[in-house]
DNA sequence: TAACAATGTATCCGATTGGATTATTGGTAA
DNA sequence: TTACCAATAATCCAATCGGATACATTGTTA
């Protein structure tokens, strides 16, 4: 079974080395070349049914409209059509962008040639993305660092809980951190002061810590508080 | 060059498995085994400096303390080291907590045994994460449909210094924020531990509190951490 | 030069903390 | 109903902390 694939970049030469690797590879079938955005645009608009792109690569830097506006238009156009970026570029900014714009994948273009095409074509294989492994790690570094807005309205900001501390060791631990010692968390739960250094106690020990500082360097990190 | 190698599973097949085939690489050189989260930040512990692993590879789902709760705890106590997940797992929920608990890769299990040390070799010569194609897929699919918090990236963050506090102090300030007492402070900053106490003692006052504690608190609280 | 701030050192002492251990109670899952 | 666990409580002890106070050395500023 042979892959539609078009091509999207304001370089000739980069359309012909692409074009020639991925006919090489004999799965691939280019059915469509376009120098921009808005060509591409054009051009889906008039192509006949059956060579309608599976696949577009499609680079992100073109004069007259670049890939994320094109893959913004795109995939909502076109909804069955897979757009992959090709390109050069793998600062955080344009990843993201092009995620949100609806990529289905993600490849650089300093990847080596049987790579691009054994990428793209185990994307049909697993039906997963073909994302370049740099980038992935990019994604991930992405996540880690910006937070996530709940999906759903209310789910709002729950706290995470890795340690698993019960309820009471979650208060203690908001006791610790207002920087309350034994005696005054007592006092405020309205427990003995053994009993709220217990409980300190066993923070530290799911914690794996054994001071306050530690804990709350911890909890501050983990957005435990 | 060798990698150290820490391996987080409860089951011993699995530990064997991974040891034989790791140890085949000849890069790969296994210096710790633990059975659970638990067991491994226990062994963390005690553990000499010259077997302390560069990466761990945790499995999710364990008795006593889960992958997800190690990695977060580990990724804090023991910032150079590399948590990389190796499970079965490649829901949503799970790949999403465990980046946020600091994962560096998510590798599935499934994977062919090539692909894992390769990928865990190619991690070490262009120093990005080890991510199975699946998991970079399914992270770009939870970014597409999750809104992100403001990029801030490289505005806002400045540190502030409400207080005064002169480099040294801002220095222990940051001691303390580790969990470190005053003989630590003193070693790490080859001063005598009475000058490590006056410091903190001193940064006490200009922050107007009296314990660690109140201090840390105060300190994220005011965005100086 | 005199004053000053930041840094470094030291000693004394009571208060607090961290750790280990043991035990009782009430709710709940097997 | 037994078994388990979270929460409660207490005791002992060593280690550490917090506070006060005194003094020496720099480097900077008035």
């Amino acid at each position: 079974m042979q892959i539609k694939i078009a091509i999207v970049d304001d370089k000739a030469s980069n359309r012909n080395i692409l074009h020639d690797m991925l006919q090489r590879h004999g799965h691939f079938n280019i059915t469509l070349l376009a120098a921009d955005g808005k060509d591409f645009l054009d051009k889906m608009q008039q192509i006949e049914e059956k060579k309608m792109p599976d696949v577009v690569l499609m680079d992100l830097e073109m004069p007259n409209m670049d890939g994320v506006a094109a893959i913004a238009a795109g995939s909502s156009l076109y909804p069955s059509v897979k757009f992959v970026v090709l390109t050069i570029f793998d600062d955080e900014d344009k990843i993201f962008k092009a995620i949100k714009a609806g990529a289905f994948g993600y490849l650089l273009k300093d990847e080596s040639a049987e790579n691009i095409t054994d990428t793209l074509w185990q994307m049909y294989e697993n039906g997963s993305g073909p994302i370049s492994p740099g980038i992935a790690f990019k994604m991930l570094q992405l996540m880690q660092k910006n937070d996530l807005k709940p999906t759903l309205a209310s789910a709002a900001n729950k706290q995470e809980n890795f340690f698993q501390l019960s309820e009471r060791e979650q208060e203690i631990l908001r006791m610790l951190a207002k920087g309350l010692g034994y005696r005054e968390i007592g006092i405020q739960l309205n427990i003995s002061v053994n009993t709220a250094k217990k409980h300190v106690i066993n923070v530290y020990h799911k914690l794996h810590v054994n001071s306050r500082a530690q804990a709350l360097s911890l909890a501050y990190d983990k957005g435990m508080l």
